[in-house]
DNA sequence: TATTGTTATACTCTATAACTATA
DNA sequence: TATAGTTATAGAGTATAACAATA
C-alpha cells in the first residue's frame, strides 16, 4: 500500500545532502540556545564573548573580534551591552586600549552560561558516545580551517 | 620547552566544545557556500527554494515556506527576485495561489547549483566514509527534529 | 604607519501586524 | 473562518568608510 503523502508536505530535493542537513541542524541548534540563554538576557554571541573575557582576563575587544570573526566595528554593541548589564568592565590600560575583565555578577552569569551551554550539548549530541564527539569536534574544527583558506579569508 | 603563544592569540574556552564548534563549522561553510554561489548570482536560501521548485513542480511559496522554516511573508522578496531573474515562474492556478515552475535557465542554473553543492560537499565532508556521512546526515537530521520539540515549535 | 575604539551608514535577514482576495 | 500573497515596519546582524587618539 502506498504511503499517502500531505498535499501540502513536499518532496525534500536535499534530503540526505549532508552539508544540507549538517546546514539545517545548526541553524535549529542555534534557535534552541538562543531560548536557553533568553532567561539570562544574553544572545549567542554575547555568550561567547562572556567566556572569551572569563578565560582571557584583560584582553582587549579587538582580540576577541579577530578570534570570533566579528569586526571590530560590530563588536561595539555587544560589548556595550554587556558593559550596560554589569557583566563586565573596562578598564584604562594602554590610552587606545580597554582591558577587559568580569564583575562579580559576570562571574555568576557565565558560571550558569556555561551550565546551560553544556545541557545543550548533551541534549544535541548526548547520542554520541566520547570518543565519537572528540572525533567530530575536530572534524569540525578542520572543517573550519579548510574554509578559512578559501578565497575570502 | 613551553610553547610561545602570539600574545593577539586568545586562549579559546570553548575550543573542544561540540556544539560550538559544530556551529562555528556551520557558518564557516554557509560562508563558503554563498562564495561558491555568487557567481551565479544566487544566495543559499535562493538556491534551496530553486531546487523544491524543481522537485515540486506547480507547488507554492507558501508551502516551500512551511518546508524551510521562513515565513510567507519574508518568501516575497526571495521569489521575487527568483522571477525577476527568469528563473522560475508563476502561473495562476487558484485564484488565490500561484503555481511555481522552474524555467529553461532555471533548469540549467539548478543543475549547475546542485554540482557547486555536491562540490562544497565532497570539499567539507569528503573525510567521512559514504557509511559515516549516511549517519551523520541521519543525526543532523533528529537534531533538527529534537530541536523542533522545543518551546518555540 | 599601524592599531583601538568609535560613529555613521547601508544592506540583508527576520519578525509581527494588517490588508486583499479567495476558498 | 482559514489560506495565499502582499505591504509596511521594526529589529538584529553584517559590511565598509572614516575619524580621533595613541603606539
Amino acid at each position: 500500500m502506498a504511503a499517502r503523502r500531505d498535499p501540502d508536505e513536499l518532496v525534500d530535493p536535499l534530503e540526505g545532502a549532508i552539508g544540507y542537513e549538517f546546514r539545517r541542524a545548526a541553524a535549529a541548534t542555534i534557535l534552541a540556545l538562543e531560548a536557553a540563554f533568553a532567561p539570562l538576557g544574553l544572545r549567542p554571541v554575547e555568550a561567547v564573548i562572556l567566556r572569551f573575557v572569563d578565560a582571557n582576563p584583560g584582553c582587549n575587544q579587538a582580540a576577541i573580534s579577530r578570534a570570533l570573526g566579528v569586526t571590530r566595528t560590530n563588536m561595539v554593541p555587544f560589548v556595550g551591552r554587556l558593559v550596560g548589564e554589569g557583566l563586565i568592565e573596562r578598564q584604562a590600560s594602554d590610552g587606545r586600549t580597554h582591558a577587559l575583565f568580569l564583575t562579580g555578577q559576570g562571574r555568576e552569569v557565565c558560571g550558569r552560561l556555561a551550565q546551560i551551554a553544556q545541557a545543550q550539548d548533551e541534549r544535541f549530541f548526548g547520542a554520541f558516545d566520547e570518543a565519537t564527539r572528540r572525533m567530530l569536534a575536530r572534524a569540525f574544527r578542520r572543517m573550519r580551517e579548510e574554509a578559512g583558506t578559501s578565497p575570502r579569508a
